[in-house]
DNA sequence: TGTACATCAGTGAACGCGCGTTCACTGATGTAC
DNA sequence: TGTACATCAGTGAACGCGCGTTCACTGATGTAC
């Protein structure tokens, strides 16, 4: 998907105005590593992207479309790789085991990049419902699909209700790592544990929730 | 522990004051219910406790002393619990299942009390350190009592690592809730998950990651 | 290939609104004698 | 028990700062002929 298709910003139609809309973009998001969103002046913002302030508002119609495009950007590639990732003949063969590890893993690991964007994103999830309202409909895409993924497999684990299995999953791993976003280097009780770490563990509570008697 | 022992409010010497100081913190956590802390105004909060800007700044020094306020009280309670139910003697001679099933249940439902305030708190943790440094050091106490509890009951489950099990269950648990308050009715994904269902939902989460193979 | 013109892009100082904070003042409560 | 005085508490209009947004202007790019 091009930046042209969203409603939050005005198409650039020149090269160099495409440049400057995509160092905005990187601008943001490594301003958003440190502080947050409303910490950030919409000044703070075009300095670190060498741009200025009129530029910013010939793309945006305010402050918040910004951040609106980063999100259904990054929404929309979510959907796309949700898609492939958990297609059900794609593991068709496969055991559950080997299923949830690559799943849980790899949303691990992509949670890993953009840990600031990610952390803004929770915070607005709490608040907006332009926000919320994406998010959910990931969230209910990929739900919808491990469900799907979990009958299929019927016979490898101990749930009965599909549905709230995939829901509570969701949860179980988007929690951890929203979390962990918020907190970054030291987890919530100052304990520090990498990624790979806390993938592992995320991995076996997957697997424990799902296949425990 | 009484308000007069922080150092974020000047104490009330007069009922008045008091009866005045308890309708803005009753305030305070009734309009975090709908909106964010910085939301709100501090004309806002006033008027919501019958008072006035003036009066408030006759007891704080400045609008987020009211948010360190609550949130030392709210960790001081959360402290004092934890070291009451989480204490191996308390448990001694009960299996780790009921064990489990207590502790969790119990703080699902603590948790389903003041959701706004929160909600407000875990964004705190994300961006303040003063706000960080004490939801820090009340998650290191309750990890640290959870792993004591884990060594006494060793036969019972089948961590080794019961310091990481410890902070895995505190990360699983309160990552969970968090989310919830986050999310409110509906969860992450859009479905809607009671209290009770989603208490159920955990206890066994905890249960199965401590006790499967 | 060159020139004129239209549109796109960018600049940064100035504006104005919202909200935290202050302040001059009034009223209530407590204490000394 | 009454009076004077000190301190506590409360009021709300006014102030001032920060930051989102606008605007008058300059420069760059593309197109027509």
């Amino acid at each position: 998907m091009s930046v042209e298709d969203l409603q939050w910003v005005r198409a650039p139609v020149q090269a160099r105005s495409r440049a400057t809309l995509d160092r905005i973009l990187d601008a943001t998001e490594k301003l958003l590593e440190i502080r947050t969103f409303d910490q950030l002046s919409v000044q703070d913002i075009c300095k670190e992207a060498a741009s200025s302030v009129g530029a910013f508002y010939t793309r945006f119609p305010d402050k918040i479309a910004l951040l609106h495009l980063l999100h259904e950007r990054i929404c929309e590639e979510a959907k796309a790789t949700a898609q492939l990732a958990l297609d059900v003949e794609r593991w068709r063969g496969q055991n559950m085991q080997d299923i949830v590890a690559a799943i849980v893993g790899f949303m691990a690991a992509e949670y890993g990049q953009r840990m600031g964007l990610r952390r803004e994103l929770v915070r607005r999830n709490g608040t907006d419902d332009a926000f919320r309202a994406r998010s959910v409909a990931l969230a209910a895409l990929t739900v919808g699909k491990v469900a799907v993924l979990l009958d299929a497999h019927g016979s490898e684990h101990n749930r009965t209700d599909t549905a709230l299995a995939a829901d509570m999953l969701n949860r179980l791993v988007l929690g951890v790592l929203d979390q962990a976003a918020q907190y970054r280097e030291t987890g919530p009780a100052g304990t520090v544990l990498s990624v790979d770490k806390l993938s592992a563990e995320l991995v076996r509570a997957a697997r424990c929730y799902l296949m425990a008697p």
